[in-house]
DNA sequence: CCTTTGATTAGATATCTGTTAAATTAGATA
DNA sequence: TATCTAATTTAACAGATATCTAATCAAAGG
């Protein structure tokens, strides 16, 4: 159904990884449900340290689940589309029974 | 589509946590893709010691990702269902945009 | 240049995690 | 009972991780 090239189990447990935290959960949720989102209002929206905000965003950028440009002095993120999919895939919506 | 009963997002980062291991993502399609399979044959299949393998079991069991059932001398393990479907939809299958 | 604001990076530390070896539990069989 | 196999638990330890403070980088405005 959504398989475009699937993803090595190596890259898809590493994002799962940066999705297995409570705080990091719900930057993505937050994220992916923006079309985009400056780092300030994420701090504004969660309860987090600038350094603390940072290190979980990067956890999320390096796993390739989010990705940020600087537009003048603010850091805007955006989920990147179908990564969440791929995801979903290989969770077993394929499950046969 | 499938959303019985949302998942709190404690439990569903604790969920992508346990699968965000190489080897537990690995055992928990395997453990998917059977109907059901006993430790000893996974242990045949990935590289493990016993006591590794019991130690990831319990992981993804105490997730509520799996569970088992001893039947003799063998325990064997199933995935639970739904809860895969569920942590997909959490992903944003359903991003309204 | 200086200061202010937004964001990341570096260093320190306490906690958590994955693996191993040794011990233990559970069931089957003799 | 003793013994064998299947699986888990415990204890220990190295490596990873989350958070804090302090320092640094980047852009904008005075």
């Amino acid at each position: 159904m959504s398989n475009q090239q699937s993803l090595s189990e190596e890259l898809a447990a590493r994002q799962f990884k940066a999705l297995g935290d409570p705080v990091r959960l719900r930057l993505y949720q937050q994220i992916a449900r923006s079309d985009e989102i400056c780092v300030c209002e994420l701090l504004g929206v969660a309860n987090l340290s600038a350094p603390t905000m940072s290190h979980h965003l990067k956890s999320l950028r390096t796993a390739g689940l989010i990705e940020g440009d600087r537009r003048g002095t603010w850091i805007y993120y955006r989920a990147i589309s179908n990564v969440a999919t791929q995801l979903a895939d290989l969770l077993g919506a394929n499950v046969p029974v």
